[in-house]
DNA sequence: TCAAAAGTGTTCTCTTTACACCCATGT
DNA sequence: ACATGGGTGTAAAGAGAACACTTTTGA
């Protein structure tokens, strides 16, 4: 598991505080797109799932810390991340979800751990392709899925509600960001882009208008022809102009 | 002082990581508007000025640290305020800043101290009618003034970039939210609202399109007529519709 | 009655919308 | 040839911009 940089479980647990800030953490809503609809990664550990996340180095940057704990879970270099909120509620403790699982891994569950303080997440939403991902579990969870964000499991703490939260963010910000593409492969058609456009503001949208939307930014640049592929006419395929991501 | 509840100063520095989240502080943007500019409430220490800022108690949310953090600076019972950014750099220490101001208070300069750590800033900004402000100084600063938003004064830290962030968020936000009448006394008239528009943005905005526009909202509630005021045709008044201030 | 400030109306333009039509290609 | 899906054009409706006109009131 090349990414993971974790120190060994029982130390994280015990002298976590030494190289975290306390307090802190940072949670990545992971959202990928397949069979026409948008995917969420989550990670399970016992019954419950949650998205994936981590803490922040004592020297490191928030972002930085965002894009670690991205690249060691999906493997991706330079992923898309863009902030989503601060989730500060004072009573953001959960001690007791955590109890069960530390015996587990053989730490002695005591209530003054790090772990168990009142936390505070940072939380970023990443837009991916999912076939260049290579999701791995880590050193406490189980596994790993890509849930569709309409029928999430049941869900660790206010996980859920970060996750809807991003989902809401990234319909309102398609309008502003050129950022969907990071969603689909770097070649992609129009007739895609339409598609995705449709299933993430969950509304049919008018083909020819979208077309010339999009063409008008400028930031599309026309590829040959893609051959055979279907039985109709085939669509051309693009790519976002280099300097022009964003 | 009425607003101030701060621990002594020394006990401050010495045990102020048994009340606040370490690492973690909230810095408030106190927006105002005088002479037709934006203004901006600083608090000076020594050669240079800070933004209202505090620590967040540990059973307290973060929007609760900010709103009393802006309440014991302002007196206003229930600001305005808007998330603006988190400042998370890994190098956002200001250690060295410190150190010759705490030797004035008597405390002991210790490069362990709490306040030497690294700091993440939760920034927010307030929209206010500064005549119902009442600022006051906090135990560490000496003065505090409002200074105008193209003018700021030498600033500590980064101060001024928060500050500036705030003014082009304000820029930003101003088209989706209807919240630029916290600037203003609860009953203000369309030629002041336009003006004030016209300062944030910088630039002239017709007239007759903007009345249209602020009135198509339906969130405006005139008022009689105001009688002789100026020379010419007195203005109609306004004020926000309950349960419309969105 | 004139000037100044406020408020409203009119016209023109540009964008958005809805839908129709044309193009390419495998069966 | 035609069914299927991709791509483009066009006319109607709506929103935005620019500017002119009317109203109110003090001098």
């Amino acid at each position: 598991m090349p990414y993971l940089c974790f120190m060994d479980i029982r130390s994280f647990f015990e002298y976590g505080h030494e190289e975290y800030l306390p307090h802190l953490s940072s949670d990545v809503v992971v959202i990928g797109y397949a069979e026409e609809k948008l995917k969420c990664l989550l990670l399970r550990i016992g019954a419950r799932w949650l998205l994936p996340g981590g803490f922040i180095k004592l020297d490191e940057s928030v972002e930085e810390a965002a894009s670690r704990i991205l690249t060691e879970r999906t493997g991706l270099n330079d992923p898309h991340l863009k902030f989503l909120s601060v989730f500060g509620k004072s009573e953001r403790n959960f001690a007791e979800e955590w109890k069960e699982h530390l015996e587990k891994f053989g730490v002695s569950w005591k209530q003054d751990l790090w772990i168990n303080k009142r936390f505070v997440s940072l939380a970023y939403y990443s837009l991916v392709n999912i076939p260049d991902t290579h999701p791995v579990t880590g050193p406490l969870d189980e596994a790993f899925g890509w849930f569709d964000l309409d029928e999430l499991p049941p869900m660790w703490m206010d996980h859920r509600d970060i996750a809807l939260m991003a989902r809401h963010k990234l319909r309102s910000d398609i309008r502003k960001d050129l950022v969907t593409h990071h969603l689909l492969p770097r070649h992609f058609t129009m007739p895609q882009l339409h598609q995705l456009h449709q299933v993430i503001l969950n509304k049919d949208l008018d083909r020819s208008r979208f077309q010339k939307q999009m063409l008008a930014t400028g930031f599309f640049e026309r590829l040959p022809k893609l051959q055979k592929e279907t039985r109709g006419r085939n669509p051309y395929q693009y790519r976002i102009k280099e300097n022009k991501d964003h």
